[in-house]
Formats: structure tokens, sequence, C-alpha cells
DNA sequence: CTTTCTGCAAAAGGTTTGCAGTTAG
DNA sequence: CTAACTGCAAACCTTTTGCAGAAAG
């Protein structure tokens, strides 16, 4: 996962250290497909025989997120990947509401246009952050409904 | 408010009744300009003399949401009032970092382009929302940063 | 070695549940 | 009157804080 290698150069050159916590915390991320909560993930280190305390997964997590190597997302509540380092300041998730699968995108158009509307508003835009739900080909598969 | 008048006839239709904590809830989401959490909602009734325990509060959001009168925001985790009647399945709201304004919007050509996206990723598109933070031009003026 | 980071204990919020009593229709 | 609703108590889960000890560089 060069990846995670690319993030742990984060760390180093903000200069914070690269631990234990934060490497094992990474590789969780990095390896679900889906957005995860702190106790989420103590429990998947905790299937590995890899404990952390719930405090330090929080405070690594606060940190990732500052770094803009994680991302909260909203829809459930859990932490993500980022996986856009260009488009800055755009970050799109479709969720499935079955499984929580989840793909991020950025797309320019729909930034331009939601600035359009913000300004109708009187707003500046900034971040800019959508999350939509749907339900992902797998779930459509096994549930006719 | 005829908005609020309407809401209470869609809880006696659905076969709701129109108690009063759900009159006084509705009320406190209908002349709040941001989103407002379950506490806050206690808060705001406290100062009027008017008191409701939290958990009723809980209920009565938790009935709103299912009858869509009231929306869950993401950003921040509070409850706002649904002002759109048409645009099923879209809610995207415009948040500001600062002092928290919403705006709440529709936008018809949004969702056609996400569902676009969505089907290239496999997934079916259901529900549109989105929520995208900047600043509003009461906090672009205050403060010159 | 020194500063940063982690773990622990504990507290503080937020949210949910079950049940008894109240109220809308 | 009766089903639906509210309030209370308590449990539960999530998140935060302070401090002492461990570890990175």
């Amino acid at each position: 996962m060069t990846q995670t290698h690319d993030a742990l150069q984060v760390l180093r050159s903000r200069g914070y250290r690269v631990t234990e916590p934060r490497k094992r915390v990474l590789k969780v991320l990095a390896e679900a497909q889906r957005p995860v909560s702190p106790y989420e993930i103590q429990e998947i280190l905790q299937q590995k025989g890899e404990y952390l305390n719930h405090v330090t997964i929080y405070r690594v997590l606060d940190l990732f997120c500052s770094l803009k190597l994680a991302h909260k997302v909203l829809l459930g509540g859990g932490f993500v990947r980022c996986t856009l380092g260009a488009e800055d300041g755009c970050h799109r998730f479709v969720v499935c509401r079955q499984c929580g699968a989840l793909r991020e995108y950025a797309d320019k158009a729909l930034c331009e246009e939601e600035t359009a509307i913000a300004q109708e508003f009187g707003f500046r835009a900034e971040q800019h952050f959508s999350e939509f739900s749907g339900i992902c080909s797998e779930c459509m598969a096994s549930a006719r409904s």
C-alpha cells in the first residue's frame, strides 16, 4: 500500500511521530471498504489481537482528519480514508443504505453549480461535501425490493 | 404560520395525535433559523417556561423525521423543519461554518448529475442529500479573514 | 534526553428502553 | 373509555479530559 506509506510521510513531514497506534488505525481505514466508527476500529484490531485504547483511536482519528488523511462521513457517522488528494475542498460520497458500501468521488461541475446556488443565498462556498444514499449493485441483486 | 398548521394536519391524517409536546417542538423548529439539537430544543422551551422531558423530544423528532416534517442535518447534528414538500428525496443544505445559519434548497439538475454518477459506480440513487459548508454574508462582513 | 504520544480512570454528554400514569379523540 | 402518548428512572453508548508512564526521534 503505497498510499499508506504516503500518509506516514505526511505525518513525518508535519512533525508528527510515526507510532504503532497510528500505523494500525491507518491500516484499518485503508483496508475497510466502508466507513468505520472508532469502536469498530477497536473491534477490528482486537480480532487481530492488537489492542488499542479507544481514547487513542479518537485522538488518532482527530489528527488524521486535521491532516486530511481521513474524513468523517456523516451518514452513519464513521470515518474513511481520504482517497482524494486533488480537487481540494470537494468530498462526495455515495453510501449504500443496506450494506454501508461507500464510494468517494469529486466533480467539478457539481462544485460550480453549488457555488452558484450558494451565492444566491449570500454564502461563499468553501467545503463541498455531499453524501447521497442509494443502494449498491450487490444489495440490489440480493434483495428484490 | 400556515406551515405549522399544515404539519398538524399531516399528523392527524396519518392517525397520530396532536399533542402539546408535538406542537411545542414544531413551533421551536419553525422559529429556529438554524438546526437545533434535542437538548437545545429543551433549553429553548425552558426559557419560555415550557418544560419537556428530553426523551419526549427525541421521540417527537423521530416521528417528525419519519413523516418528513423534520430532517436531521448531519453537519453539527441538529434538526430542522423540512421546508420542502416538492422535489421528494432531495434535501440540500448550505451551512455557515461560523454561525450555523442554514438554507435548504432543492435542485433537479444536481439530482440528475448525481444519479448518473451513482450509476457509474453501480449504485441506484435514492435519497439525494447534500450539505456544504461555507460562510454567510453576515459572518463574511464581521470577520475579515 | 526531551517532547510527544498512549493508556488508564473517570466524568460528561447524548441516546435508548421499559414501565406506570396521563391524555387525546 | 381506550389506545396513544408522556414522564421518569435507569441503562447504555459515545466522546472528552487530566494525569502518569512509555516511546519516538
